[in-house]
DNA sequence: TTAGGCGCTGTTTTT
DNA sequence: CAGCGCCTAA
């Protein structure tokens, strides 16, 4: 029983209270994943069977987390029985098994976010509807929050709420775009993220077979991130549990940052309710941070009305005080992190893997890549696109897809004329609406080309293409994944197609293709439990690949700093992390600033920011900020406002706004030399809207910019883009000064001096 | 049918 | 700024 020694009080409590629900309170940096693995540890040791064990977390990464701790303690191979995954891959899994039920093949394909807009436009096309008024993101984010919430097209229709809502956004017809989009998934076989949930859920409620199995089966009940589950998680795990009620849930309602989903911390607060006897054990005793970051995430937290009690303390040492940092624009927040990184690796002996860098929106990374690449600083840049996103990888992916599920009729369009092969738009379109007029699918009018009139053109192209496709499916019984797929590549042209094109872009695609090909084999060579069919091995494979992510591929040993938005940072630690963008309407996002709500999950986000950070914490904020490709100036964030002034060191702000700015001459930034005029502030004058009409100026010959700092009123000026004109006045801060001025082509306009490159060509003073 | 150019529009977070 | 839809030319 040494694994419990390891153990605190709390925390072994929580271990050894086997029976009954149980509620986890579990503080950031508490030692949650530990209890979690010891716990199930504990449970095999006292003669659980694994099979019997259902842990669901929301991350790959923490699911297999989990499962390599849980066999180390144990050793041996029982680990490998246990149920241990995301929500989303456990349900897809047992939805294949129990698939016939619900009428889906078992081999139904997963839509990711993109195929499911994709369906969803298709759809509104087809219904004749504005585009613009029913745009894909929208409609998919109504949809999904429906399912959510368990309310079926069907109910949607009925419900009063939920159509004034949509009358009032005036896209009245939501519940009918709902309606055909579940028909059409159910037609081709494919299910979106949400329909594992609500799916699984109609499993467990229509089939009483079904739910009993699965309730005997799950003895035991874990959920991590509980304060994260949504209304259809919530409901799945009661009907599971409620046989055995050995349900255990983790959670942190400081840490809950997903309501955007559908997650209501109500969850939390419901537990205690909705079982007789729970017990309650509260992680207070942080491992991770130092006393200063913990002082100042308490502090920040405690801003929020919404919340259960409780205070984290730690006995690690008090460390440093948390730097604040101030720069002029984002080039320059980039700078200061990548030269502060390269700072610390000298000075204190860290390695890149060490930093993180974390930010409110995937947009922000872009100045921080530039920087740290050209410091030579080696990073990787999570989320944003991941790698089964990109085209190249979809495209050859669409062409399996459609091998192991023909009734995919979002993989058939990504590909039926990729590589182009003569059947376009037009032929396209015609056999959509012969197949929604015969109500077959898409493929099965392709299947029969002839018995609907095509041109005798089109009809050998689509012949050639069925009969291509078949050969495929014909090698499924007698070739494994990879051969399928490496001749797919080679027999549609696809891979030939990116090996030609010799740009950079082109050569990473064809070194994707290459590497989805690699994971494929490694797929195939690694031998399956239950030694499935070799089609369903493929199909598996498929599944599986749409609910990875790219912080699945993460090798913990790469030394890189590591780039990511601060909700991908949950769950993670390390020793330096710098929280960029602590600037009003960004952190807090503009978009979550109306309620209070809101507000507070953004508080919360800020406070799993904080928590990341073992031993150095930065925060940084700019002044100027490009986004919608024009020049921002944003408030600093309130929560800065909100940490300790005894625990912030300030001086690095202050000294930034004493300080000269970077000057372009020493770090050139391509966007300001490209675009001069971009450097007018929006917003102040008519900057850049104006500067498109006027005809472009033509910088004399020795144009060189003079030092903004020597401007004066009154002063004749030359601008690379506006031409000459006259300043009449300066204002704003000595080191953010903006001047009007006057000229001749381009009118009146207000420039700020740190950015746009002027010339004196006149000193009125002097002359 | 396809490629390429122009103009409009939008940026939150993700399984 | 970028990605996308729409238009035009070939």
């Amino acid at each position: 029983m040494d694994y419990l020694a390891e153990l605190n009080e709390r925390q072994r409590e929580a271990v050894l209270y086997t029976e009954g629900p149980l509620m986890i309170i579990a503080g950031a940096g508490s030692g949650k994943t530990k209890v979690l693995t010891t716990r199930i540890a504990h449970l095999m040791k006292k003669g659980v069977d694994a099979f019997n064990i259902l842990a669901l977390t929301f991350t790959n990464k923490a699911a297999r987390e989990m499962k390599e701790r849980v066999e180390k303690i144990l050793g041996g191979t029982e680990a490998r029985n246990l149920y241990i995954g995301t929500f989303h891959s456990v349900f897809a899994r047992l939805l294949r098994a129990e698939a016939t039920r619900l009428g889906y093949p078992s081999n139904f394909t997963i839509y990711d976010t993109d195929d499911a807009k994709s369906l969803l436009k298709t759809i509104v096309r087809e219904m004749n509807l504005d585009e613009k008024q029913y745009k894909p993101s929208f409609v998919l984010n109504r949809i999904s929050s429906a399912k959510n919430g368990l309310i079926s097209y069907a109910e949607y229709h009925e419900d009063f709420q939920l159509r004034q809502e949509d009358q009032r956004a005036n896209r009245p017809l939501i519940s009918k775009i709902y309606e055909s989009y579940v028909k059409r998934c159910f037609k081709n076989g494919a299910m979106d993220f949400d329909d594992l949930l609500f799916n699984m859920h109609a499993l467990l409620t229509r089939f009483p077979e079904a739910l009993v199995k699965y309730q005997h089966k799950f003895k035991y009940i874990l959920i991590d991130e509980y304060q994260d589950t949504n209304a259809a998680q919530y409901a799945i795990i009661k009907l599971l549990g409620a046989v055995h009620e050995n349900i255990c849930v983790v959670g942190d309602d400081a840490q809950s940052i997903y309501s955007f989903r559908g997650a209501t911390i109500k969850n939390i607060l419901q537990f205690e309710k909705d079982y007789d006897d729970v017990k309650v054990v509260k992680l207070e005793q942080n491992y991770r941070s130092t006393q200063s970051i913990l002082k100042v995430a308490n502090e920040v937290i405690s801003n929020n009305k919404m919340q259960i009690p409780k205070e984290l303390w730690t006995d690690n040492i008090h460390g440093e005080k948390i730097i604040l940092m101030r720069t002029a624009t984002d080039n320059d927040e980039g700078r200061f992190v990548a030269e502060t990184i390269s700072e610390q690796k000298l000075r204190n002996h860290f390695h890149e893997n060490e930093f993180a860098i974390l930010y409110r929106t995937n947009a922000q990374s872009r100045s921080m890549e530039e920087n740290l690449r050209r410091k030579n600083i080696p990073y990787r840049i999570y989320g944003g696109v991941s790698f089964y996103q990109r085209k190249e990888i979809k495209d050859l992916v669409a062409y399996l897809r459609l091998i192991v599920n023909p009734q995919d009729e979002e993989a058939l369009r990504r590909i039926i004329n990729y590589p182009a092969r003569g059947i376009g738009k037009t032929t396209l379109e015609k056999a959509s609406v012969l197949a929604a007029q015969h109500n077959i699918t898409l493929w099965q009018v392709l299947e029969k080309p002839a018995s609907f009139g095509f041109r005798s053109a089109t009809l050998q192209v689509i012949e050639s293409f069925v009969y291509m496709i078949k050969s495929f499916q014909v090698m499924l019984e007698k070739h494994n994944a990879y051969d399928v797929a490496f001749r797919v590549g080679k027999e549609t042209g696809l891979v030939k197609e990116l090996f030609v094109d010799k740009s950079t872009e082109g050569i990473t695609r064809y070194e994707n293709i290459q590497e989805l090909l690699n994971s494929i084999k490694e797929f195939t060579e690694t031998p399956t439990e239950e030694g499935e069919l070799l089609d369903k091995r493929l199909g598996s494979y498929l599944q599986q690949i749409t609910l990875l992510t790219d912080a699945d591929q993460d090798e913990h040993d790469q030394d890189v700093v590591r780039l990511m938005t601060i909700h991908a940072a949950k769950g993670l630690e390390f020793p330096c992390v710098f929280v960029v963008g602590m600037e009003e309407t960004l952190f807090p996002n503009a978009m979550a600033i109306n309620t209070r709500e809101d507000l507070e999950e953004e508080r919360r986000l800020f406070y799993v920011a904080i928590t990341r950070a073992k031993s150095k914490l930065w925060l940084t904020f700019t002044s100027n900020r490009y986004r919608f490709g024009n020049l921002m100036q944003n408030d600093p964030s309130r929560f800065l406002k909100e940490i300790p002034k005894d625990h912030l060191d300030e001086n690095y702000a202050g000294r930034a706004i004493t300080e000269p700015v970077y000057r372009t001459e020493r770090y050139p930034d391509s966007r300001q030399q490209n675009t001069p005029a971009a450097a007018s502030v929006s917003g102040l004058g008519n900057g850049s809207a104006a500067a498109k009409r006027i005809p472009v100026h033509v910088p004399s010959e020795n144009f060189k910019p003079d030092d903004p700092s020597t401007f004066e009123a009154g002063m004749e000026v030359e601008h690379q883009k506006f031409g000459f004109g006259k300043i009449l006045r300066l204002e704003g801060n000595p080191n953010n000064r903006i001047a009007t001025i006057s000229f001749r082509q381009a009118g009146e306009k207000k420039i700020m001096l740190n950015y746009a490159r002027l010339q004196i060509t006149h000193n009125e003073e002097a002359g």
